[in-house]
DNA sequence: CGTCTATTTGAATGTACTCAAAAGCGGTGG
DNA sequence: CCACCGCTTTTGAGTACATTCAAATAGACG
């Protein structure tokens, strides 16, 4: 069963009883999107945590001039959503959309808050993928600083190819900062050489 | 005593008994370091968590051309160090430097593990800490691609007026992922308006 | 096949960088 | 107290990386 690849992917952190097992089922909800079908929408509170089952999404927002700027692409095995949004319970500053059909195991706010008094190990899972998230997140912004526009994307694909061959190229331009006919001169460049 | 700080600080999260504070007191190690130490070099591996009590850090790697680039500038009640060697006790890529005279409370990597099964909650703790800053760096990189450097710049002197006094102007532009000499003319063109 | 969206191309432009040099500033010692 | 030193900041000219805008081309889907 889906739910069991959320299990499992914990289980990858801390230990679970089987008891704290079947609590845990209980509390995530399994949800379907179509492709094109927002998760979030700046301006929403995000109430749940999703972890991709299967299906692929970006979360973006939009700024003064109508401009999408991509914060994270997501595919199995990852944590989407607007993360500022749901720890805060405050309006979405992002929008969460999919760009496949996708499932998504979702836990609420309110189901985490109680999970964490049954489970308190749960708190520690949670710390140690947050932990990771920020690790990566600073590297993202100094490799922002560091490396030329042709070097991220050449990381990025190497780092995440299924990424790559699943989103739309403007997208991870847009993800690596720099316009979609850059990339395209970057792209191009590339192959002839 | 300077401890209690970060006793408060721990407790804006979480509460904590008595006994569990005279725990803390025991693992936090008070560290005193000059103006110019180097608290981790790219390399070392991170031991300790470190807490700002009193003085101001620069947090910094060097690329292949030589050339430095501030990750993080931290001044009084802000954590510091290069958490990712901190987290998988793996060889920092950071280098953290003092700029002032400088008072950090540090809880090492061991006693941390040890805290977590006596005190769990201070998992929790840590959790909502590390959470907001990930939520930070996310934020970072967005600004980064949003918008220029003279936003950039005049939102950093409003949310951290105390750095934008305390920290060399070139660590501050390296912060903004720009160069000295950029920095200067954006400082120079918002006199004269 | 036509329509819609995504990608490519090219020319002009801009934001920010490089390099070199000068000016400012703070501390130290004579 | 002034002169000097090292380090930081400023200035200017030339340049580069990446953007904008407009148009052409390619792909996907019904």
């Amino acid at each position: 069963m889906s739910k069991e690849i959320l299990i499992n992917h914990i289980k990858e952190y801390v230990d679970l009883s089987q008891d704290e097992e079947l609590i845990l089922l209980e509390k995530i909800k399994l949800r379907r999107y179509l492709k094109g079908q927002f998760v979030t929408q700046e301006g929403d509170i995000c109430r749940s945590d999703s972890f991709v089952i299967s299906g692929c999404l970006v979360t973006f927002c939009v700024d003064g001039n109508g401009k999408e700027h991509v914060l994270n692409l997501a595919i199995e095995n990852w944590w989407t959503g607007d993360f500022g949004s749901f720890i805060g319970q405050s309006p979405a500053k992002y929008n969460v959309k999919c760009l496949e059909n996708t499932v998504l195991a979702q836990i609420s706010y309110d189901d985490y808050e109680e999970l964490f008094v049954t489970i308190p190990k749960l708190e520690r899972f949670l710390r140690l993928v947050v932990q990771q998230e920020y690790v990566d997140a600073e590297n993202r912004v100094i490799d922002n600083f560091m490396l030329s526009a042709k070097e991220r994307y050449l990381i990025f694909c190497e780092k995440f190819p299924q990424k790559e061959q699943r989103v739309p190229q403007y997208m991870v331009a847009s993800y690596l900062g720099i316009t979609k006919e850059f990339l395209s001169k970057i792209r191009k460049q590339l192959n002839n050489s």
